[in-house]
DNA sequence: GATTTCGATTTCCAAAGGTTATGGATATAA
DNA sequence: TTATATCCATAACCTTTGGAAATCGAAATC
């Protein structure tokens, strides 16, 4: 049965002859005729009764009347639905962040986008880096807006937004502090905080840092940057950290020949529709680069 | 659009691939991957996303799973509303019965109604009463004849057939066997047997047993009255059966104030017009009343 | 009785919809 | 890793379906 028969039969119905339905639909009356024969044996019931040259719905024609609208009824309720997810940006989404981006860079596209779109029913979910990725790879996450991973994953679209350089830091107090220029291995002496084993930081740092690599005293580590900025503040190491965090606790050192950037941006499923609130919410957020 | 190509689209949302939805349908799957190709080029929109050799429903789809559900639901309506005006009793009828009215009820009017309608093809199933008043809410049987739900449900009518009184027993050579009059104090020290949690039957059974709910040991539970019969009668505990179930094993036992009724009957849905087949062994059930 | 109007029927052609064979991608097993 | 199996997409082919055009027969209308 197709849809189209249902709408042939209903215009036939409402019209009271199939030449007019014929014209209605922009079609030649013998496809009329042909469509409510299927019809009819279809559901093996006779729905018009051809009484000389007019015809009049016959009992099963009238029993599937209202069904037939009912039907169509729900067939444009589906074209609508469906027509609206093109237009409407509204919805669930569900989005983590890691938190440094969360708190250092996601705010102002957050913002705009929770006031430009206020049907969307926003899950923001604070975590780090790989378990946003992971999550995005499950279907758990729409989108993630972390630092990006560096290996390729064929699964994950990643969309850079920022570079974030990172700049060898120690605590304003420490001995290194005075110094003018430094090289590599006199900072090697001194114990280097990190981001925890995993974290894409600890990774780029590490990469950045391979010529002492084997000489490296790891101090402590933590998942979070905001507790490695407080750690080298008192004096307990040194480390790499972005500019949002550097401030006059801090000292910046300069070093020949080093230089660490990593990309923050955004995450999604390689394979997977974007819902258009997804879609809208990464627009805002290269809005803000 | 087709009905074929919406049913196509439920079938491959709900078994989660083309592939078996294919097997369901009895065609190849590339057919089906044509009518779902077909399918969203009308609407214009991806319903599947294809990760890699797996699939899930893009918001589209989502979208139109239940909107699909409702315009077959209207299709089924229409063919049984029609099947309905013609006076011929045949076609599929899809009767869920539970274990006990199936075999100690339901076989006087099944035989009867085999005899009178050899044109209907008689689907007949067993499972437990809840599962089959389940199965009717979803369309799935065309009528039930099991223990009535004590709860209301609003899209399910229900018609008593029969009462179906319960007796208190415990095996012919159990020690309260020979007491003439019990109180119910003295039973409840013996473990009882019930029906599996969720099921009618224990519920009717504990709301009857209500003064000593608090006290009873419930010693072993399964999903089959006879099963509970024979654990009775070698004289694991006490139960309520009804009285097709009591033989020379066992000892009723009456207890002042204490009566324990359950209904079985006919539960079919609501909004559903029955096919002439359930509405004919329904009449044969009501008949052997 | 001629004419008009309407649905049914026939013939023809294009499009739709199915099958088989095959390919590419990806889980799963060895 | 390599082999294997599984799953969806695609291509080629064939049958069936569905529409147009022409025509027919019946019944209102003039």
């Amino acid at each position: 049965m197709d849809i189209n028969d249902l709408q042939t039969f209903l215009a036939v119905a409402e019209s009271g002859s199939f030449s007019r339905a014929a014209e209605r639909a922009f079609i030649t009356q013998p496809a009329i005729s042909k469509r409510i024969a299927a019809l009819e044996a279809e559901l093996g019931a006779r729905l018009f009764d051809r009484v000389g040259r007019r015809i009049q719905l016959a009992p099963a024609g009238i029993a599937l009347l209202p069904q037939a609208r009912t039907i169509l009824d729900g067939v444009g309720e589906a074209k609508r639905r469906i027509a609206a997810l093109s237009r409407d940006i509204a919805g669930p989404l569900r989005l983590g962040t890691s938190y440094h981006v969360g708190l250092h860079r996601l705010p102002p596209a957050l913002r705009q986008f929770y006031i430009a779109h206020p049907n969307v029913q926003l899950d923001l979910r604070f975590m780090d880096s790989e378990a946003a990725c992971h999550a995005v790879e499950q279907g758990d996450l729409d989108l993630a807006v972390v630092t990006l991973p560096r290996g390729s994953n064929a699964r994950l679209r990643r969309e850079k937004v920022w570079d974030d350089p990172l700049e060898i830091v120690v605590a304003a107090a420490h001995p290194l502090a005075a110094a003018r220029r430094l090289r590599l291995q006199a900072l090697a002496e001194y114990p280097i905080i990190l981001p925890v084993p995993g974290a894409t930081t600890r990774e780029i740092v590490l990469a950045a840092l391979a010529p002492v690599r084997r000489n490296l005293r790891i101090g402590l580590e933590t998942n979070y940057l905001e507790l490695i900025k407080m750690l080298v503040s008192i004096g307990l190491g040194w480390s790499a950290l972005p500019h949002t965090l550097i401030d006059g606790d801090l000292k910046v050192v300069q070093i020949e020949g080093i230089s660490i950037v990593r990309e923050l941006g955004v995450v999604t499923h390689a394979a997977r529709t974007l819902s258009n609130a997804a879609s809208a919410i990464i627009e805002a957020i290269r809005a803000t680069k």
